[in-house]
DNA sequence: ACCTGAACACCGTTCAAGT
DNA sequence: ACCTGAACACCGTTCAAGT
């Protein structure tokens, strides 16, 4: 019901001239976020940047909501589409790491991601690559619906909890509660952990969404040569 | 440095007797956020529920972040613990089951969980737990420790990822964007989803966590009998 | 040692009015 | 049709003072 029409081929519609719009608004919202972060983006923040005051955005956009749900919009749309290689596993790899990527370049973009799919018109074409590859790889459409689902949990997954602790530690140099608690560790109660204690913090700092990705194509994926000799 | 020592043998300390204790607190807010949301837990609400003033909560807990882990930890604590089964491979699929259901049953939980790892104390059984089997299951420790997380990334995003949706879809009962998106589907662009788009939503409606996993952990698992004729 | 009141520096959003 | 000012109903946290 708010539909908001493009300034195209429109004969001077009456009423007061725009001097804001979506796209401007978008815009401005981007640059805050990429400089500034998330917890900077306000509306009065906003309207600021956009040179207008608070209320005029509400004029565009439904409300915070909405903003935050155009700006993945936006993520999505300016993201590279990478070749596809023609092995549907590695097609599934490389368009998850693509998307992994892409997002992952953008810290902000944890509370955006919790906040709905990644849904978005232009996030379509990673979904239809996915889905393609995963039933050319041998899976039922439905069963490569719930491939596809259990990879982007996963993918959201590392990217949520990885740069919120990247984001933590930047904020706050002092060791993390985590730090305190494997420091104590009882080895009779906790052997393992005991045994790996001090490399816990490198073994978690490292990137390992490749390595697990793989695995998790594997076991989504029926063996690559069936033998079955019926 | 702000030690708070537990009211136990001590004799008499001087100074006025604490009227509120972090106990009682983080009680209350246990309280509020199963009630009300985390979106009521306010520093406000919360010392209205406990019966003094905001400012009287900063003496026992240093900030609502620490806060909210102290909250995290209250559950991880009063969570049941699985009686194992002997299989490695069964073992982890069990214990991540009950970590999942515990933490889902307390869709509050997403915030929290975005802001730290689960590291408390009583999380430590767990991880150890998940860690030993995946040795057992013939893993290196470094190796066990990466299962380890893949398998925590895929929990939470798929965590936070449905019970978000649930949350938006109890909010607002309208269309999300992604069904309008859905809706406009051109077949030529994206064949696959269009074939499915009927079915999408009530796909990812259903719960596959358990699916999931089990693909998971058989792909980060080295095969279960391994012939190696060597 | 523990608690309080008042204040600071913010939020998102509504509403009635202006151009 | 688009924008504005003032206001509502909130936040987390600091600080100086009280018991």
């Amino acid at each position: 019901m708010n539909e908001h029409v493009p300034s195209s081929s429109r004969p001077r519609p009456p009423g007061r001239p725009p001097r804001v719009s979506r796209d401007v608004i978008v815009r401005a919202a981007r640059r805050i976020v990429d400089d500034e972060g998330v917890a900077r983006l306000t509306m009065r923040r906003l309207a600021e940047e956009v040179g207008t005051t608070p209320m005029a955005l509400y004029h565009h956009v439904r409300d915070k909501d909405a903003l935050l749900l155009l700006l993945l919009e936006d993520v999505a749309a300016t993201m590279q589409r990478p070749t596809l290689p023609a092995d549907p596993r590695q097609r599934i790899v490389t368009i998850f790491r693509t998307l992994h990527d892409g997002l992952a370049a953008c810290p902000w973009i944890v509370d955006v991601l919790t906040s709905d799919d990644l849904m978005s018109e232009a996030a379509l074409w990673y979904v239809e690559g996915v889905i393609d590859a995963a039933i050319g790889a041998g899976l039922s459409p439905r069963q490569a619906v719930r491939a596809y689902r259990t990879l982007w949990y996963y993918t959201v997954g590392e990217i949520i909890v990885r740069s919120t602790a990247a984001r933590r530690r930047a904020a706050n140099p002092a060791p993390t509660y985590r730090d305190e608690v494997f420091s104590h560790l009882n080895a009779d109660e906790h052997p393992r952990l005991a045994a790996i204690a001090d490399d816990w913090a490198e073994l978690t700092a490292r990137d390992t969404y490749r390595d697990g990705l793989e695995a998790l194509v594997n076991g989504l994926l029926p063996p690559p040569i069936a033998p079955d000799p019926a």
